[in-house]
DNA sequence: GATGAATGAGAATTCATTCAT
DNA sequence: CATGAATGAATTCTCATTCAT
């Protein structure tokens, strides 16, 4: 019962922050979208930022099953490919969900939120990016190795995600998921160049 | 006259920016730091957002001497190292200033400003990036190629740096700096494989 | 059964209260130390004042136990010194009672439950004085004059009170039960002259 | 004219505060009485506790004149009797200032105000009490026993005051200035007493 | 007797902005 | 050009209390 209105004002703290983005969603904001008065939120979330981290975690959640979804019964390249595509197009399909994984470190200052929430929603990046990560390994490569390899490609499509979501991308006039082919086309490559 | 105070109130925003934030940086304490009343800024900038974009715009000045003052006399190879380690460092050295690049289609909705603004900011941002397109020019790309590989660049650094910005990166265990001449050396090498 | 619970959200309010003062004691947190729901309250208490004031009188209960145990076997003047600083005692060394002893006219204005509530309360509160007021007419002062001597006693050690509980005390370098001491030494003594 | 702006808002405060009490004079009560939006005291205090600080400022100076404008010319012990009376009779007769001394350790918590004014205001409270000290060293008392007389004097009125404020000291049938007479009268006579 | 849910009013404070002077 | 004054809307959050179930 509980559960399910929680549920309800999360739909609304979703949807808010989706129309309006981070500074719309306010409390008043969403307690009107949920049918409440802004006092009523508060028996369900302890603070705003706590509905910020829930929002971020099912959003993690979403992120993992998207990935976990992803073809995994490839040649170790082709499931480079397959797992790090998903991660990235889950965001490309998703921007919101790109604001929500930035939301906070960007916005967030005074909560002392972020300290508690912090581990485990790494935990949940993390774990998004394991099964690249393992693939990683199967070409060839050990702990170290892999990851750095997985930073570096992490790193590769945070930028390609900012620049689409900045817009900064059709400065230069080409496709994301173009450009994150080609860097893992490259990558599996050089893994598996003789010598390596 | 009237350019000097403008300048003045510049100077004083940028120094309550870098000091307090996007959040400490009101037009009460900027204000105050520039020895005017609130209201007499808008003599000078019409808004809150003229006034970062103004920033914005000499930050980006400031980001084009730093990359213009790097080595540019060695191989081309050479030059594509130089000239991009330049424009990341000066992210990374100045963190304030990649705060203030995301300022605008981060938290700014209601402003019109961003559309009139964007094309020359734009223009300064591809600038900066113009000495490595160059490089790599001169490494044998072509004009297409050679924007494909300038923009997969750029979005690596973008998100090298906001990996470190964000702490993120500490969760790797990797540094940024290391990264970044990793991707350079592969970059250069393998556009100077044979065959290529 | 309905004593009982009630007794168990009494004591629920009155930890609340000593642990966290006034403000901090609220109808929420009572609730919670009772392990019942904020409107369950209402079952036993009609009244976040009504609370207040039934721990207010089973302070004034604790009080008047804590004076009927003082010594009363010795001369009148030791007596009236006895009983006297009993009462002062319990105040000093149970500053929360205090607290409570004030809340009703400090904090109270809407409710009509004053009114009703305040004769029994004064009589506790009288009945808390009576040893020491009998100690004086042994001392041979009339029930007029033990009257006014009781009353000014009262409002010595109410005063005394009150600058120790505000701190005020430390102003003035003096502590309060050595000044209570030589209050009721002139006291003893100045009823004791001869020819009074 | 900001100075009489400032006024009109203490103006707005005081009547607040007399009329309602500590828990009635928000800062909206205060904003609507003088005439502004609540955002509007801002600029002419920067918090509710400032404005209580100053409005109590405000009430010790008043309490001082009292005092100042009380007969200086007679025997010592006529002057203990004039000051320490002036004293008295200024929150006799105005409780509300009393309310108002009462104030800064009764509600205050949260504010770190109390710290930094409490030295200042007390030093005002001191000062009202120095012709009576001053007249007590006159009766011949050295520094330390007019200091605990003085101090003595002060705990005697302060619960007094209490009594008469709360309504307590009907119950005991008998006028708090009447005793003051009283406990002054024994007060100088002890002093005044061969072999002190 | 008790719950769970919600209300509605209220708190202090901050802010970009406007505008008569 | 600049001020001083003020607006008005916004912010998060807390609370005693009510009431259908």
């Amino acid at each position: 019962m509980a559960q399910l209105r929680r549920a309800l004002v999360l739909d609304a703290a979703r949807a808010a922050f989706f129309e309006l983005g981070l500074e719309g969603a306010s409390m008043r904001e969403i307690a009107k979208r949920a049918g409440y008065t802004p006092g009523a939120i508060y028996s369900y979330f302890s603070s705003r930022e706590e509905i910020y981290a829930t929002l971020l975690g099912e959003s993690l959640l979403r992120l993992n099953a998207h990935v976990a979804a992803a073809p995994g019964d490839g040649t170790p390249a082709e499931r480079v490919r397959s797992k790090a595509s998903a991660f990235f197009d889950f965001y490309r399909e998703n921007p919101r969900d790109l604001d929500l994984g930035f939301y906070l470190f960007q916005g967030v200052r005074p909560s002392g939120l972020t300290r508690e929430l912090d581990a485990p929603l790494n935990g949940q990046l993390r774990a998004a990016l394991q099964p690249t990560a393992e693939a990683l390994r199967d070409l060839g490569l050990d702990a170290t190795a892999g990851e750095a390899e997985v930073t570096a490609l992490f790193a590769h499509m945070v930028g390609l995600l900012v620049l689409i979501h900045t817009g900064r991308i059709r400065m230069f006039r080409q496709h994301a998921p173009q450009l994150l082919a080609q860097y893992l086309e490259q990558l599996t490559e050089r893994l598996q160049r003789p010598g390596h």
